[in-house]
DNA sequence: TAAACGTATGTTATGATATAACATAACATA
DNA sequence: TATGTTATGTTATATCATAACATACGTTTA
């Protein structure tokens, strides 16, 4: 499985790929990659974990880039609108894209003891799912699929 | 598929049907169905669509069962707890489960025209993606997946 | 250069969703 | 009756999210 967030890789690498990854889509598709935005995509990509609006809201104002709500739902909204990040609905939060550039339908793994959240991704479209759904008459246009359980590193670890 | 939510079915008979077999279900497993509870269920029950925690507690209020937040999340808490009811986090709603009795990893697919919600189920485990989480050493507790798109009716009859 | 326009940002206010905490009631049973 | 357990009632507040309007800033164009 290539999905990112168990596990060890260098981080700081991790880090310069995804922000130069955006800033060269950004540049391809015109879009701004304005400071507020680039600082924001920073942030959820210091920790393969999901990050809350207000969380993202407390850093940018601690470094004068913005103080109210619409700040950081704005900016939360630009990198999920073009596939930079991803919000998953059973935190309220949000996490960088782990698979930049790829057009994709996520799947999120949720750890609930550390929190760490990893994305592989699946086509559901394929398989027994698509075949039902198109059987059924739905034309399905985005999928979200969000597991929770214990990731290696917690059950080995101790939480249980 | 066995998806329930779109298409013809006798309802009055589906209403019925639900709330019996969560009550056989209940007297089974030793839980307390109340009037609050069951109110609620029938609520959700009347249609196949997801409801809000306030537009029940709304319903309820009319009714004099509960005024206050918490007699609604309770109530639905204890449904989803039991698998009678299930929420959709992409909507933050609540809707009754149309695969009573089963054990299932349900699969909702909402039409984004008319909120219609239809259930269907898989088994991630089984398949890619189980293989995958084995393979990475996740443990998977629970699994949602909420597919958005446009039901049947809705683009035959119109909306886009 | 200035006017017009589009996009991004700043700010206020409020709406919508959810839960903590504590009090009371209702029921079973020792 | 006393005790324990579960459910309900109620207050208050936490958390998540957006509408609406004002301002800034760069680009196009007259």
């Amino acid at each position: 499985m290539d999905a990112i967030g168990f596990g060890q890789h260098n981080h700081a690498e991790c880090i310069k790929q995804g922000l130069d990854s955006v800033d060269a889509q950004c540049k391809a598709a015109g879009l701004q990659f304005t400071p507020v935005r680039r600082r924001v995509l920073e942030m959820l990509l210091a920790e393969h974990r999901a990050h809350g609006a207000y969380e993202i809201l407390d850093n940018l104002r601690a470094e004068g880039l913005g103080s109210q709500p619409p700040v950081s739902y704005r900016a939360l909204e630009f990198l999920v609108k073009n596939g930079f990040a991803h919000k998953i609905e059973r935190l309220n939060a949000f996490i960088a894209c782990a698979h930049l550039a790829e057009n994709h339908a996520p799947v999120f793994l949720i750890c609930r003891a550390c929190d760490s959240v990893a994305e592989t991704h699946t086509d559901l479209t394929r398989g027994v799912l698509g075949r039902a759904a198109k059987t059924a008459g739905f034309r399905i246009e985005r999928t979200g699929v969000e597991i929770e359980g214990i990731c290696t590193a917690c059950h080995d670890g101790g939480a249980a």
